[in-house]
RNA sequence: GGUGCCAUAGCUCAGUAGGUAGAGCAAAGGACUGAAAAUCCUUGUGUCCCCGGUUCGAUUCCUGGUGGCACCA
């Protein structure tokens, strides 16, 4: 029997957690999870990373391994998780994988190209320029370095036109040239699970859940990593609003509401990228015995 | 009780020198290749509080209500 890699998967609040602890009891299974901010320390509350209850039941990865500056990517992922992967199929036939990071997913099942890091001061150098010349100087960089790309690219989207921009400066090449669009093979099966629910109850959910993160002190964990509030970890749901709050530019009662709204806002994101993976088979996260069987039959 | 101000989208509000209206947020949809819980795009949404008057025409001006806020008593 192949090695196999679950993918669990869903909008925020949907139930991932708990339906991924007792799928990977029952086939003991350890746990990847697939969310771009558990990665980081001290910040469990608000990334509603696995408690140290949950993490006995099972052996959990890529959970509150790294400082709030670390620098991350999804290629780090990629490479970070393969690499995981080896060795725990060593011992297990299957791993679960959780989480609703779906750039992150996308880059252990399908790879991403291999595109320098960007070196922090030509990084440094061009947000420079673009706060204070705007886009336009580096939109017309892009069409002389990459005319393939600068067709592409969403010319409204600065994160897009300046990465392009970085990679061509950084190599002297176009940008273009590092995109493949090659899929790569992986050494083991991928069995896609996505968890849905009705939206109504979705939303009514993670409501509460918010409530539940203020009950359980997320304001105190904002306040502690206050300091690092400008790190790109903490430009995250739950902290950038109480970070409002603690500067005094908004009530307590308004960050929390902009919290619950904000998420929702997050999962239907979420939603449309998933909409898009044909290889997603749907569940409610009620339907545990369906869940194990489909996955069952998939490994045959 | 008196005086003043306000009443417009689900919310906060702009506006129409009289020709039935528009922003932000929300909502819904979409994009996504090294910071992705990020970043960006698209689309609606209406008894313009109610009764009357003036007018060819009133959400807009006027009388009177109703509700809210402020100040004075």
């Amino acid at each position: 029997m192949k090695n196999t890699l679950i993918i669990l998967s869903g909008p925020t609040g949907v139930g991932k957690t708990d339906l991924s602890l007792r799928i990977a009891e029952y086939f003991h299974a350890p746990i990847i999870s697939a969310d771009s901010r558990q990665f980081y320390k001290d910040i469990p509350i608000g990334s509603s990373a696995p408690t140290d209850g949950q993490k006995q039941r099972v052996k959990h990865y890529m959970v509150g391994i790294f400082d709030l500056a670390n620098y991350y990517s999804a290629a780090n992922f990629e490479s970070d998780v393969l690499s995981l992967l080896e060795e725990l199929y060593r011992n297990n036939p299957l791993v679960v994988m959780t989480g609703g990071s779906m750039m992150y997913i996308d880059a252990v099942c399908n790879g991403i190209d291999d595109i320098p890091t960007v070196a922090p001061d030509i990084r440094q150098d061009i947000y420079r320029q673009y706060e204070h010349e705007g886009l336009s100087p580096l939109l017309e960089e892009l069409k002389a370095a990459d005319p393939v790309h600068y067709e592409q690219v969403d010319k409204q989207n600065h994160k897009r036109v300046i990465h392009a921009v970085e990679i061509c400066r950084m190599t002297n090449k176009p940008y273009s040239a590092f995109r493949t669009n090659k899929r790569k093979e992986r050494p083991f099966h991928i069995v896609k699970i996505g968890l849905l629910r009705d939206r109504q109850e979705l939303y009514e959910r993670i409501n509460r859940r918010v409530e539940q993160m203020m009950a359980d002190g997320l304001l105190e964990e904002a306040r502690k990593v206050y300091p690092f509030r400008h790190m790109n970890a903490l430009n995250t749901i739950g902290y950038k609003e109480l970070f409002q709050y603690i500067d005094g530019n908004w009530s307590l009662e308004f960050a929390v509401e902009k919290i619950k709204r904000n998420s929702r806002v997050y999962a239907r994101k979420q939603m449309t990228w998933f909409k898009r993976d044909k290889e997603i088979i749907w569940f409610h996260p009620e339907a545990e015995a369906d869940i194990l069987k489909y996955i069952h039959d998939s490994r045959q």
